[in-house]
RNA sequence: GACUCGGUAGCUCAGCCGGUAGAGCAUCUGACUUUUAAUCAGAGGGUCGCGGGUUCGAGCCCCGCCCGAGUCACCA
């Protein structure tokens, strides 16, 4: 084919080459750094990022579907709560405060149903000032959303049919393979804390479950100072990594779960799953805790952990028991990383992978002004062609 | 934070026992005119991550540091 051009007139300038077209551009630290050279080099890096704005508008159509507000939530907090994470300072001068990046958005959430939204949800970022690993990125993204009315169960029966279908909306199909896995999101099994760590004992010789419920014998496979601690402490040793199909596993220890409600026929524990996935966490869910005079004697419970070195321990929030005190309906509310189910969903093992732009160390000084200086002082005729060409 | 691996041209990489820094692709110039990474010829392109040390001589050996990845710890 010959071109018989009349006119040509240059777009825009380029002045560093591009990666190799054939090998692509393979190295992480460029790829991460550089995500435009990543972008352009790598066609499944943009299929990635396709891939979870698929995934999210999938969650969203969901949820609006069922009757959820999406609605907005204070990223900066006077008071930060609704996880258990160091958070991030920053300072208004005005006000001449300081604020807290949110480590969850829970708490307003939950004052959001006190004020009679029954059904809401937020997808948005959140902060927490911790390592930086393949599964962790200071900031990331978060669905949670609260029904009133409903409870755990109701959660877990609404967790399956979201994944289910996001799991299709993102890839066609329910079987999903990440990491020499084929991941099943047709349903999800479910165990409770005590079942799995049963379960996936490493030894032939299984505890019973009554052994798994006695206090004595949880001390003596943990070093945490509370019944209830040594059980998390012990299934995240025993049974955590081998959570490969995505499980839910539900009944958790009320010292791990400040704000969930407890269980009517053991106040142990508390109605409170979470959803598991290639041995990731990628799903917390329960059903709220609505008793005002409860959750202020669970706030004092983490003051006196935080008095004790406990630097997660839950903040008081004076605000959020007042809102109580007005009545929260039963309700049940979950939050999903939306991060790691990309993971799942692309096939991607590092959080790095699915995230535009990770945190990374700052690079030094990219001494890019001698460059520039010495391609301007290139003569005209070379640098610039000739425009405006008659075929 | 600990350990392991890595950092050489724009990109992907090689570099032996310590002896003048290489290839392919990309870029530029010329030729060619058959689109599906890869036609031919030629040219330009390097603070071998940084700093010290050993040596007649260091990309290579030693020490320190920086950056990255992975594993572990942490992240209930």
């Amino acid at each position: 084919m010959t071109v018989h051009a009349q006119q040509l007139e240059f777009l825009s300038k380029i002045l560093l080459s591009l990666p190799e077209k054939w090998h692509g551009l393979e190295d992480v630290e460029t790829r991460y750094r550089q995500r435009y050279l990543d972008l352009i080099a790598n066609p499944e890096t943009r299929e990635t990022f396709v891939t979870r704005a698929r995934i999210i508008a999938s969650l969203r159509r969901q949820l609006e579907a069922r009757g959820f507000l999406e609605v907005e939530t204070p990223m900066m907090q006077p008071v930060y709560g609704g996880a258990a994470a160091r958070p991030f300072v920053t300072h208004h001068n005005t006000l001449d405060v300081d604020l807290y990046l949110r480590i969850a958005p829970e708490l307003y959430l939950k004052r959001m149903v006190v004020g009679g939204i029954d059904r809401g949800s937020e997808i948005n970022r959140n902060f927490r000032n911790e390592g930086i690993s393949t599964q962790h990125n200071p900031e990331f993204t978060m669905l949670e959303f609260y029904q009133a009315y409903t409870d755990y169960e109701g959660l877990m029966d609404l967790s399956e049919e979201l994944l289910r279908q996001v799991a299709i909306d993102a890839t066609g199909g329910t079987a999903v393979e990440f990491n020499g896995h084929t991941l099943d999101f047709s349903t999800l099994r479910r165990l409770t804390m005590r079942e799995a760590v049963q379960e996936y004992w490493p030894d032939a010789a299984k505890p019973s479950m009554e052994d798994i419920s006695n206090p004595e014998w949880l001390a003596r496979h943990s070093d945490k100072g509370s019944p209830g601690e040594a059980l998390g402490d012990i299934f995240e040793r025993v049974a955590e990594r081998h959570l490969i199909q995505p499980t839910i596993i539900y009944e958790y220890p009320v010292e791990l779960s400040p704000l969930s409600k407890q269980s009517v026929d053991n106040p142990a524990m508390v109605d409170r799953f979470e959803i598991y996935a290639a041995g990731m966490e990628i799903g917390n869910a329960y059903t709220e805790l609505n008793d005002p005079q409860e959750q202020r004697r669970r706030f004092e419970m983490q003051l006196e952990m935080k008095q004790r070195g406990d630097e997660e321990a839950h903040q008081m929030d004076e605000d959020y028991v007042r809102a109580l005190c007005y009545a929260m309906p039963p309700t049940g509310g979950e939050g999903i990383g939306i991060d790691r189910l990309t993971m799942l969903l692309t096939g991607n093992r590092s959080i790095r992978d699915v995230i535009l732009f990770p945190q990374l160390r700052p690079e030094g000084a990219i001494g890019l002004a001698r460059t520039l200086r010495a391609l301007e002082a290139e003569p005209a005729g070379e640098a610039e062609p000739a425009v405006g060409l008659e075929g």
